[in-house]
DNA sequence: CACTCCTGAATGAATAGCCATTCAGCAGCG
DNA sequence: CGCTGCTGAATGGCTATTCATTCAGGAGTG
């Protein structure tokens, strides 16, 4: 109750603030639990707002989840466009979107569950997020790949869409595996030795 | 009602015949609705017997899904060390295995479904099933991986956890993308196509 | 063979508890 | 006052699991 000033800058983003403050609590607590077994009132709870508060602001848990999902693929794809855009060597632009990637995931352990785990967890969601951020993630990287064919960086008689799916699903291992291992180890540098066989492997 | 002859070969097995008939009901259910929106009244009457039937057979809706990943990996992890016995080539190794992994996926997409959808939907039972099956089939690819460096086929260089861990996420990619196309086509194909890259990537 | 008694597999209605969502009203502010 | 934003107790629906009961068929008996 009583919070320190409450005027300059606690006045226009209210909102704002409490949406991400929920977004942020049901991160950790969908990471911690599993969608399922986590209740509105943890998520409530953990973001310091009453039960009711969450649906002020969202119109069902489920799309809670979608907005954390919707939310960081946007923000990664658009920040990997803008990356890729100054950049030249194909393989160069692969190597940095593994990066992105796995940057991403390994500095947010929370989130990395939800991605790797929860976002799993349903054919429906798949689906769904399949449809939209996940393809143009995919395609992304399949561009790329088709760049370098052109260019002749890579070897032609390869099916790009398969390529780039090979990519994505190592680095998603990576990422599963990380989040699954009880030691701490960085997430990112594990990119390098994928990125490293990968090229061999694709590189004409 | 009335089974034909019912003493010889009908004593013994009714007890297998129910848990089997729930075991592949289950499979179908869970992979049509997610293991959470699946009733254990849904897959009761699927398996055609009663709800109460069910916990004679399992202890709980849970035990249900670990049977069928515990029964699958089993079995594919001992087809798998058998035909692998047989067999020299480390190179030749690593495509049966692929070809054993999408072949068992893509010959059943209510299995497929489970294990690339539901199987992921919990950090609890990826990491009990991380412990059991798992782990012992990335381990039957590092065995492969770094059976084929000592021989000089492949680049002793390279890590073969991660190694291993590379082909498991591609393959895994593949099967996962399967499921979710709307376009049928062989799976097993594809092993074939993600060997290729990864053998030249890996290849000395 | 005919009959009775048992056994335990199978049933499915009832229970018990859970939890997403709603909404009547409260507090602070201008 | 009149809003706006928030609260959290109450509601309603749902479903895993239990358990009293049924019943088919095997065993024992005369």
């Amino acid at each position: 109750m009583m919070r320190s000033v409450r005027s300059l800058s606690n006045n226009r983003p209210p909102v704002a603030d409490k949406r991400e403050a929920i977004l942020r609590a049901a991160t950790r607590v969908f990471a911690r639990n599993g969608y399922f077994n986590s209740k509105v009132a943890d998520i409530a709870s953990a973001a310091g707002v009453a039960d009711g508060t969450v649906y002020l602001y969202f119109k069902s848990k489920e799309e809670i989840l979608h907005s954390i999902f919707d939310r960081t693929v946007d923000e990664a794809v658009s920040e990997a466009r803008k990356q890729l855009e100054e950049m030249r060597d194909p393989r160069e632009k692969l190597r940095r979107i593994a990066h992105l990637h796995l940057e991403r995931l390994g500095a947010d352990r929370d989130l990395a569950v939800v991605f790797q785990v929860e976002l799993r967890g349903s054919t429906k969601f798949m689906e769904e997020f399949s449809a939209a951020g996940f393809a143009s993630y995919l395609g992304l990287i399949r561009a790329t790949i088709e760049e370098g064919q052109r260019e002749g960086v890579f070897r032609s008689g390869l099916n790009a869409k398969v390529v780039s799916k090979i990519l994505f699903g190592a680095l998603d291992e990576m990422a599963t595996n990380w989040i699954l291992s009880k030691r701490r180890y960085k997430l990112a540098p594990m990119g390098d030795q994928v990125l490293d066989i990968f090229l061999n492997g694709v590189s004409a």
